[in-house]
Order: structure tokens, then C-alpha cells, then sequence
DNA sequence: TATGAATGAGTGTTCATTCAT
DNA sequence: AATGAATGAACACTCATTCAT
């Protein structure tokens, strides 16, 4: 049966789809046909909206963006002190990865060197990201709450890559944390937020 | 053709064989194929080294944390203060990173959770880098030098997650910081050193 | 080269090409591969069609039961006594052993305990014969032609078992017999045949 | 290390070895590996001693047949009447699979057509078997207990051909009897013996 | 005779992408 | 724009048998 529907519906159909089923199966079991399936179009309809499988990921990667960057706002509201907003980004990276364990993982399959598609939008909403810490960060070193030897923009990477690094290691080694040495990955976060925070502070 | 080795000649031929390919290939695309291919071997005779290829992947994994290590070691030797060692340590993740970046690759694959062959060479080597790192920080605290208010393991688990994470952003984003922040990336990997270690001082 | 076909037409043409491979090289020797070299497809193509190798055969298994249960059918019309009709059943089967040698050995192949696919096709053509034959035994022990002490369905397991038995010999040791022994395969099919109808006659 | 052996110690060697792996692993899963790692001896050496894999089993087989031999003597012997004689023979077809279910298997798998070994020491031993039946029929025919329209030949192969169907319809189909429709394997041989033996007496 | 390393043809299955309709 | 049948290169792994030593 042939549909009809304007193109943007079309994607926001294939890009829901797309999304249940990175919820359900998460990024390494992810395939288009499960996508189709979901959607209910057929194969080749994709590739009119997508040229391929990881461009069609991208989108959910900006979704995933999205919500994080929200959600780094939420928690910089709450606070008034630029070293607490700091804080707040490192334990927000952390509530990101509990809510969505399969946005996590999809942000981090696409930050690989490999991954080598036309992401603008991604781009986009990442710089977002990145130039909301970065206002944290330079108002922190006006109010001489935050060193000002480093750059803010330096500082930014540095404080992204580190909470991902230390989220994925959670996820990752969760057991032996629990088990082996009665550390909660929530601890490990706090503490984490705590000593890089102490780092950056005058 | 039939030819004749040793078990050792011939295992090291094909762990050779296998470290060239991922060294040219990447993880990602590492197949058993491509091994015999470089070995100039037969697919079974691969299966009669390596119950699989995991196995494999396994003992190049073991090979790549014994290098981490030795550079790890080597860091530290080179100066008194822990803080310094602690600092070296983050230094070294990065200079490894350099050296072997096939490794870091190889190493990331192996933490992920799906893995699960039976590591325990690869678990001791891990074992090793994690208990040398935890003597330095114990070292740190006993002099005073390193904050006592977080264990000595939780130290070394976040900076192992946060030097981790910075050297896959740098990877990642190597592009990104050189070509629109001129930060070279050995900067960030300094700034970061600087930062995390500041975090950690009494 | 890409061709197009009804899904009907491409899946009649799959296995028509399952059912001569099966046909010349047996059951042990049946592979894919060799459906698809006949075919002229590709190899993904199969499996737009049937889930795996084993559902392939099942439907072979299905059609081949299918000329069982119409062979044992015209076999019963002939007759108007029942234990005419048991006895015509037990020669059926070796008629539809010498038509469809393959298909007798696919049976014997599926009837494997390991062989676990969903085949509820198979299985209802399975039960309609298993029905048929009991319903002639119920008939023939109603007009106290068939002796009552043991359950129709016991004796239609019986008679299927040892049918399945009496032609799995002659298949295998077809030179025996007609070599050492002068016995034709016929021949003692039929001697078969009297021996058990008479073991159930009142 | 080499070691020195007669020839029949080293046979009987790996046929001790073949014989544990067949019953621990079954037909289906015999693999040449799991006897040498049992016997302890390199690879080649079992092809000193067997032309092949089935060359290996058919030696097994011949022990299986020799153990069956036996078996049906045993319970001959417990008879005076041919007719009950030769109900044991049937029932000890069964109390044979119980006993080696292995062994059962691996006589069917050995009376495929495509098993094409040289194997004379596992036919006269068959042989065997079947003059001990014959003369059994042939006695009893003497005695004008059993039929005499049928050659002595031709009930001893229908004998051990429904015989062995019967053992493999309950191997097969064990779960089905027990569950749907309640009955016994062993009730089910019961009923076949009875129902064979009516068939062959006079 | 004994060894055991080496062989390599198979085998079933997956899945992103293409393209004729 | 939509379809969905078709593609085919990949892939990891098996195991009976061989043969140089």
C-alpha cells in the first residue's frame, strides 16, 4: 500500500521507530529492518530520508543531545555558585546516563573515530553543550571563583571528557565496583565531582 | 603447502600477524581472515592456538597493557613527589595513546561488557596497573601530600575513567581542537594532568 | 544481476531447487549453498524466504508427508475390509519409499529428537495420517475385525513403527537380500504386511 | 613421548577411549579429537590403526552387535516355547536400547545406506544374530508353532526390522506417548511383542 | 610406529544497501 | 515518493584427514 504524508512527517515516523527500537535492543543489536518493521514502510523509503544507517543514528544522536543539554540546564539553574553549576554538569552527566542508558551509548558509538558522517546538527547542539559550560566556566573565572590559567574552552573539553569517561567506566565496570570493592557507581560520580571541581577551583 | 614450526614460532607468528592487521585495520574491522592472509597460514591452524577469536583479540590485549604498564612505571620512576607520579600517570595514557592508539582501541573493545573470555592473564596485568597506581596514591596520603577523605581505590578507578576519557576525546575531536581552537592536543592532555591533580592535593 | 519474481514464484523456485538437491544428493549432503547455485539466486534471497535451513526442509518435510497421506488415501479406497486397509497403509509406505526414496529419509531425518523447529504444518499432516490410520482401526475393531485389547492409537503407532522399520531394512540391506537370499524387497514387504495384520486380527 | 605398544593393546586402547566419548557425547556429537584427548595419543596414530573415523565406529558397532548377541541369548535361553522365545527376542531389542542407548544409535546410524565401510567383523556378528533367530522360527516351525508359508529368512529380517523401528519410535518419540496420550515406552514394546508373535504363530 | 601441527573445504547465517517497478 | 525483493560480501568456526619429522 502506497502512503502519503509530507516528508517531515515521514521522518519523525521512521526516527520514532528508530528510537523504540535503540530503547529496546540498544545501539550494537540495532538494524534498519527492525526500524521498518516498526515504522511500517518499507526498506527503500529509508534511504529517501536517510543515506544510510548511520545518518538516520545521528538524528537520534541529536536527540540525545538534546535531552542531555536540558538537562545540564536544569541542574545549572538550581545552582548560584559557578563551582556548584560545575558540579551539577559532572552529576547531570551521570542522571543522563541513567535515564538513558541507550542515548549514552549511542553518543559514545558515535563519538568514534570511525563514525564519518555529515553531522551538522549534531555538530550544532554539541557546540550548544559545549558553549553553555563554557559561559559556567568564564563566569566562574570573572567572579574569580574558577582558575582563569586555563582557558574556558579547554576547560569545557576537559570536563566532558572526563565525566564520560568516568560514566562509561561505571557502566562498564559496575560489577566489580559493587562486588568486589562495595563502591556505588553514585558514590564513585560524587567523588569524581567533587575532586575535578576542587581542580578548577581558585 | 605443508610447512613446519615450533608451537612458539608459530603462535608468535600469528600474534604477529594479528597485531599487524589490527594495527592497519582497527578493531572494528579485525577478521581471522585477515590474519591468515598475513600469516600465510590455514584458517584451522589459527583454531588449533586460539580457541577463538577473542582469545586472540585477548592476548593482544595483554600485550597492550603490558606496554600501559612498563610506560606507567617508567613515568613514575622518573620523579619523588606523588603528585608528580599521579601526574605522570595521566601523562603516560596519553603518551600510550600515541604510541599504540590500535591498543587504546583494542583495550576499550575488551572493557566493554559483552566481552567475556575467560581473561585472567589480561585481569592480572589490569590487576597490576591498578595496584601500582593505588601505592602511589597510598603513598600520597601517607605523606600527606594526597587528600585522605576518598580511598586510595576510588582515586585510581576515576583517574584511570577520567584519563581514559580525556585521551578519547582527543582522539575523537583531535580535528575539532586543532583545527578550530588551536589547542594541540598534548595541551589539553597537560591542562587536564594539571587539573586532576590539583583535585586531588591536600 | 537483479531479478524480479511474484514472492510465490520465487518461493516455489526456491524449493523446487531445495527438493532436486535433496533429490540428488540426499539428506546429509543437503546444503544452501547448493539451493542456491540451482536456483540462481543469491544467497541472502533463502533467507527472505525461510528462516533458516531448517524451515526449508520442514516445508519439503510438509509436501513430502502431504504424497504420504495421499498415497496411504488411495491405498484405503481400494479396499472395503479394514484389515484390507491396514495392510494396504503397511504397503504404501514402501511404495512411497521406492517412489520418493529422499523424502522417505528427510522424514527420518525430522523425526530426529534435535530437529526443533516450529512446524505445526507438519505436525497437522503428521496427526491427519496418524488420524486416518486410527480411524480404520477404530472401524475395523467396531466390526470386531480388529481385536479390541489394544488401543487403536497403540496399534497405529505400532504399525507405523514397524512400516518405518521393515523399509528402513530393505533400503539398507537391499543387496543382502537380493544377493544372498534371493528375497526381492517386495516380497518381503508383503510378507510384512500379512504377518502384522494378521498379529491384529480377531 | 613415544610409547611402545602391541598393536592389540593400542587397538583396544582407542577403542576404549572411542567407547567412553560415544557414550558420553552420543553419535552426533563423535568427534576423532575427543578420542585422542581420552586415550591419550597423538592424531596420526589412530589412523595407523583405522583407515577412518567410520572404520573406528564400526569396531564399536561390532561390540555393540556382540553385546545385543548376547542379550537375546540370555533371554532365550528362559524359554522352552519358540513363540516366547521369540517375544524375548523383541523385548530384549528393547531392554538392549535401555541398557546402550548408545550403542542402539550407533547401530542406526551404521545401517544408513551412505555408511559404506569394509565391514566384515560387524556383519558376521550380525550374521550371527541372525541364526540364532532363525533357528528359533526354524524350530518352531519344526514344531508347528510358527508359520511355515513364510521362509525362516524372511521373519528373522522382519523380526529384527520391526524390532528396531519400534525401539526408534519410542526413542523418538518418547515425550509424545508419556504426555498426550499416556503410555508407556515399555507397554508400547509390550503390546508390538504380542502383536508379532500372533502374527508368525500358526 | 608415533607424533601432532597443519590443512582447507565447508557451513549456516547476517544485514546494509540497491534498484526495478 | 514508495516499495520490498534481491543482493552478496562478510564472518566465525569445525573437523576428518594428511604428512613431514
Amino acid at each position: 500500500m502506497r502512503k502519503r504524508a509530507t516528508p517531515e512527517y515521514r521522518k519523525s515516523q521512521i526516527i520514532a521507530a528508530a528510537d523504540l527500537v535503540l530503547l529496546e535492543v540498544g545501539i550494537d543489536n540495532f538494524t534498519v529492518d527492525q526500524v521498518i518493521e516498526r515504522a511500517k514502510i518499507a526498506k527503500g523509503t529509508v534511504y529517501n530520508y536517510y543515506k544510510n544507517k548511520d545518518e538516520m543514528l545521528a538524528e537520534l544522536g541529536y536527540k540525545a543531545l538534546s535531552l542531555m543539554l536540558s538537562l545540564f540546564h536544569q541542574g545549572i539553574q538550581k545552582h548560584s555558585s559557578s563551582v556548584d553549576k560545575v558540579k551539577s554538569i559532572c552529576l547531570s552527566s551521570y542522571d543522563f546516563y541513567r535515564l538513558y542508558p541507550q542515548y549514552f551509548e549511542l553518543i559514545s558509538y558515535m563519538e568514534r573515530p570511525n563514525f564519518d558522517i555529515d553531522i551538522s546538527d549534531y555538530l550544532k547542539i554539541s557546540q550548544n553543550i559545549t558553549s553553555m559550560v563554557k559561559e559556567v566556566i568564564t563566569e566562574g573565572q570573572q567572579k574569580k571563583d574558577i582558575k582563569s590559567n586555563i582557558s574556558s574552552e579547554m576547560i569545557t573539553y576537559i570536563l566532558w571528557a572526563c565525566s564520560v569517561g568516568v560514566v562509561q567506566f561505571v557502566d562498564t565496570k559496575k560489577s566489580l565496583l559493587t562486588n568486589h570493592h562495595e563502591i556505588s557507581t553514585r558514590e564513585m560520580v560524587a567523588a569524581f565531582s567533587d575532586m575535578i571541581t576542587e581542580g578548577i577551583k581558585v
